[in-house]
DNA sequence: GTGAAAGCGCTAACAC
DNA sequence: GTGTTAGCGCTTTCAC
């Protein structure tokens, strides 16, 4: 492996005057300089990586801490990262953080291989990340939120989605709401709870809450969980559903449909997320996204921006993006009566 | 930052004992041991990567280089990489090559960041990984050929895939198969041509072609070439048309609903690659699929035993994974039959 | 303008 | 058993 001693040496030159040559430095006198970099180039010389972190404190490098690498979920939040980092003189560099915590958090962040992070994985320890941030590395953490010093949050705002869809139901005139929440300790779930009661809270109509049924975030749940709706019915008919997350939601069209209910026309159905799925099922589920590419790119704006500026420009406070409503058939009544 | 050094002065020795003892090795009395240990954990510490990696000569880390992070092609793979790096004491670390082979190549690969990579990107360069692979770095390309020493080829088989298929067509009984072909310059499509014309070739009957189109595997080509052939039909009738990708296929598909031709029933749609809407089309997409998570675990299997085992041991020829045929309902002549 | 020297934090010979 | 020494490859004062 080329080093630059070698260089040096075949240039004729001290390290010390090679190194400074090939960052194109004015100090070292032109054609020496180009010599230099005429030979590095020649041996196919790029400086070791190692040693270049060892002796600068800067690398230059962003650690990306996912769950599970892949998975469309994480790949918008991926390109908003990328699109800020690029040119920005940071690269990004992704490991999974699944398997007992060890590997990619130990190798990039405590290791000292990255100069900041950015985690999207709601089971890294939080103790870890703030021993991690107490040491100097400022880390963002996505969907998630940790007071520390050094520690970023940036997430969407789950409470006002399920508000802004729980307000779309009413306008277009359902009556009689159920919503299925997630497991008891998900925050996740308590906030898009909180908003659709706050929506129903705001409305003048009485008894538009058709009771709410504790899921747990998958497609069974939710699917019983419909066929119970179907047999507490009694007195009044439930005309939506709003699902905590797409998975039951998908459940429940499934149910509705096996008992030959219509989806839109007899029943609306809305999700939460949306998944690569939700624009595939049949009718396709209206639902809640989070603005994935914001996210990411905000994210890495606040590492850049810690890195290179003072950090006490800095929110202290999460920085939290709207959910946006994605309107579909599954909350349409017009759906085959030949509307648009 | 806590060094090495700090931790071997507050437990009184010096650091090339703390260094062994913090590993464990019996050279060091028991007792230092723990001390040493026992100080180390309070004090947080934990070695520096890049001065490790200097004078080591492994880094015990495997890069990752895809053309674009995400992606649900993507994710098998990097699962059975995964799979097989855990408890090899080897960390998967992703990278993207794809803006202008910056970034992550360099990081990574050039500066010596990591003792191994997988490529699964079409555009990086492939001198530029021969000379990667001089250096002394073993790399694995995937789903492409290089032949160098030192640089290993994982690949499905995509003629007999779509050999296989092709039978598989004829099985069922199809009797006039049109091909559409992806851009010249794709070396897949060859291939895939290569498989339908052989199994063509190899059955009794005659003309069961009916046709071989170019397409350049974009949806809108499969559309335009379906209503093509539909306007060629003039003596016998297509049943049955065989896109080299999905994409085109569910183009085809579009198509045909758009003149009321259904699918399975009067013509059948095979597709290729099984992109995740294959299974969400209506009807759901006959397709070829990858064994992605195999290719991703050997590929992982290859660069370990590179690194730990004799060389010579591995295979010099491209590993070819066979491809599998995943039959839908767009071949199926029964779907609407009330067959199961 | 250029080179000598020191040192980043760690590990591995070799001495004691 | 433990300490001393040297050095991985690079950058960075500071002399000349």
């Amino acid at each position: 492996m080329v080093s630059l001693r070698e260089v040096a040496l075949r240039a004729g030159v001290s390290p010390s005057t090679a190194s400074i040559a090939l960052r194109g430095d004015k100090r070292v006198k032109t054609d020496t300089r180009e010599r230099v970099i005429e030979i590095a180039h020649a041996l196919g010389y790029v400086p070791n990586g190692s040693a270049r972190d060892l002796k600068r404190k800067s690398k230059q490098i962003i650690g990306v801490l996912l769950h599970d690498l892949g998975g469309p979920f994480y790949s918008e939040v991926l390109r908003g990262i990328q699109h800020r980092m690029h040119d920005s003189g940071f690269t990004p560099i992704v490991g999974c953080s699944a398997p007992g915590n060890h590997g990619a958090l130990t190798r990039l962040l405590l290791e000292q291989r990255v100069d900041g992070a950015i985690v999207l994985d709601p089971l890294v320890d939080k103790e870890a990340l703030i021993r991690i941030a107490r040491r100097g590395l400022p880390i963002v953490v996505l969907d998630r939120e940790i007071s520390e010093s050094g520690i970023y949050s940036v997430m969407a705002n789950h409470e006002q989605g399920a508000y802004h869809a729980t307000q779309y139901l009413l306008e277009e005139g359902f009556r009689s709401i159920a919503f299925i929440s997630g497991p008891d300790d998900s925050t996740h779930s308590k906030a898009r709870l909180a908003g659709f009661c706050r929506a129903l809270a705001q409305t003048r109509q009485r008894g538009v809450c058709a009771g709410i049924y504790a899921g747990n975030f998958t497609e069974d749940s939710g699917c019983e969980i419909a066929y119970q709706i179907m047999r507490d019915q009694g007195r009044h008919r439930v005309d939506a559903v709003f699902a905590a997350n797409d998975e039951m939601a998908l459940g429940v069209m499934k149910a509705f449909a096996d008992v030959g209910v219509v989806i839109g026309q007899e029943v609306a159905v809305m999700g939460f997320d949306d998944i690569l799925i939700a624009q595939y099922a049949r009718p396709a589920l209206t639902t809640v996204r989070q603005p994935m590419y914001d996210i990411g790119y905000h994210a890495a704006d606040l590492i850049c921006r810690a890195l290179v500026q003072d950090r006490s420009s800095l929110p202290t406070e999460a920085v939290v993006f709207p959910m946006q409503l994605v309107v579909r058939e599954s909350t349409k009544k017009t759906t085959f009566e030949g509307g648009i």
